[in-house]
DNA sequence: CCCATTTGGTTAATGTGTGAACCAGAAGCT
DNA sequence: AGCTTCTGGTTCACACATTAACCAAATGGG
């Protein structure tokens, strides 16, 4: 537990100092950038990051107000939104991911050994396949 | 990542779900309940949960209005408060604390073999041991 | 085709966390 | 004593998450 509120808080604290965004803003950011064209629907994006489409639907408009995404209406389906990544958007992410992946290295990677993180590993899989068995059985 | 949300999303709605409280509510229950008398000076709760001030206050105000906690004025600092839980609070950690450690078996503990769990422990401790260095340096 | 249901999305109410400003009482220094 | 600084707490403004209610467009039978 100690573990999983100082890794979190940590990383929430870097982010938000040195690129002014939380890690919601980062995530949201990440995975628009990995889109084709930087763009998705509202959903799909809802989906990726297991959000309530509440949650989403106002954080979105919270990054649209700072300019770092932005929303159209699907053309294919009228009630849908289409959510795309800004210039302004793009570059900051471009400057916060590697500050990001070096942070997680220096906190947690770095100080494992081989073994250690490998563990890790099967036990983050083996935890989130009992969470996935569960929240399947409603 | 994906471990570390699901955790504290499983264990946050199992809470409030069948004891009608946050983990917030329980981790501040749980550490009255385990002081003498069940009391505890406003600031010794916050280091122990390593808690902001004002979240702390925040919290025991909306804890005191649902009569799970009482404050009183510290009589050695006049400008101190304590914090006392109440026979409500006390019988609701009673309540939900033994469902609370069933959780935590069924997600975490029994799907583990023993070997991973040391090596959890460890790898925690690394972590928490390494947060700790990074914030004494300010 | 018509009507019920589902789906994508927004909005409002409430509970929760953070940082800054603020205040009163305590401690420390001269 | 008198002055500054530190400490314990509250309050305000804001960002954030969840639930429920709501709406319009799609879908799926009859």
């Amino acid at each position: 537990m100690k573990m999983q509120d100082g890794l979190s808080e940590f990383i929430e604290r870097q982010l938000r100092n040195r690129c002014g965004m939380s890690g919601a803003d980062y995530q949201v950011l990440a995975h628009l950038s990995e889109a084709p064209e930087g763009r998705l629907r509202s959903f799909e994006l809802g989906q990726l990051l297991r959000w309530e489409k509440s949650r989403l639907s106002q954080h979105l408009g919270r990054m649209q107000n700072r300019g770092l995404v932005s929303r159209e209406r699907c053309l294919a389906d009228q009630r849908g939104a289409v959510v795309a990544i800004t210039p302004r958007g793009s570059d900051l992410i471009k400057v916060a991911a590697p500050q990001h992946v070096a942070d997680v290295r220096d906190v947690l990677i770095d100080h494992l050994t081989a073994t250690e993180m490998a563990m890790l590993v099967t036990i983050g899989d083996k935890v989130a396949e009992r969470l996935a068995t569960l929240e399947h059985k409603h």
